[in-house]
DNA sequence: CTAAGGTCTGACACCACTGTCAGGGTCAAG
DNA sequence: CTTGACCCTGACAGTGGTGTCAGACCTTAG
């Protein structure tokens, strides 16, 4: 699949689709002609990426991550150093959660007190 | 209270109270000398910004939300522009609530993995 | 009074991410 | 073969946040 499709398919930017292979989360085969092919993994991996990303998630601890999940890589075991980058992470994704909950309610009530008074 | 007491109490940087004055989000007195004196309502709305900002809001977005929940303007009315971007907001919240909240079973899960197959 | 530690402003620099543009190659349909 | 849509690389720019440093002023304990 050429790059336009994967971008149009996954809402990800060509730019950044490129970007994340020049940050070793991607290895796109190529053709002849250079054009970069992906596969249907690879389109997962994307989607992969960008959830976590959007969740937060550094692309250089991503590109880390990615091997602990691909099922290209069923042997790859992590170093010590990265297991507990992650369990790191996961608190932080812990704390972040809350706040997101927390902006989350604060704003809907507001939005809902605005809503009442203007309202009947 | 100084900025450095302030900054001690809620974990945020001199740099970056600074730069929330000076982007408007906070507006503190300042005594003769010049030094910037915080009252205790700014003490909470800067943990209300640390809040919002953690959550992924823009500092210009929150700028814009303060009013309608900071007890010194009771009477702030929300523009429309200002509603819609709040709802858009909202949205964007709860999907970024469901990334999170997917990111952090797939890594908890993962670790688990790898704790149980490490012990016994 | 002096020294130490806090604060002021302004500037420089970096990071991670993202857009855009230029100059040139590829490919499929007409 | 030509045209239009797509792709390539490389570079520059910008945004939002953040650290840090310099030079100068303020405050307070000794």
């Amino acid at each position: 699949m050429q790059i336009g499709t994967l971008s149009r398919r996954t809402g990800v930017s060509v730019r950044m689709l490129r970007y994340y292979e020049a940050e070793g989360l991607l290895a796109p085969s190529r053709r002849a002609s250079g054009y970069r092919d992906y596969s249907a993994a690879e389109e997962e991996t994307v989607r992969r990426i960008r959830m976590l990303n959007e969740a937060g998630l550094t692309l250089d601890l991503i590109r880390r991550f990615l091997p602990c999940v691909t099922s290209d890589r069923p042997d790859f075991t992590p170093s010590p150093d990265l297991l507990a980058a992650l369990e790191a992470e996961v608190t932080r994704l812990d704390a972040r959660i809350e706040a997101l909950r927390q902006s989350r309610r604060e704003m809907g009530r507001y939005l809902e007190d605005v809503a009442a008074a203007a309202g009947p």
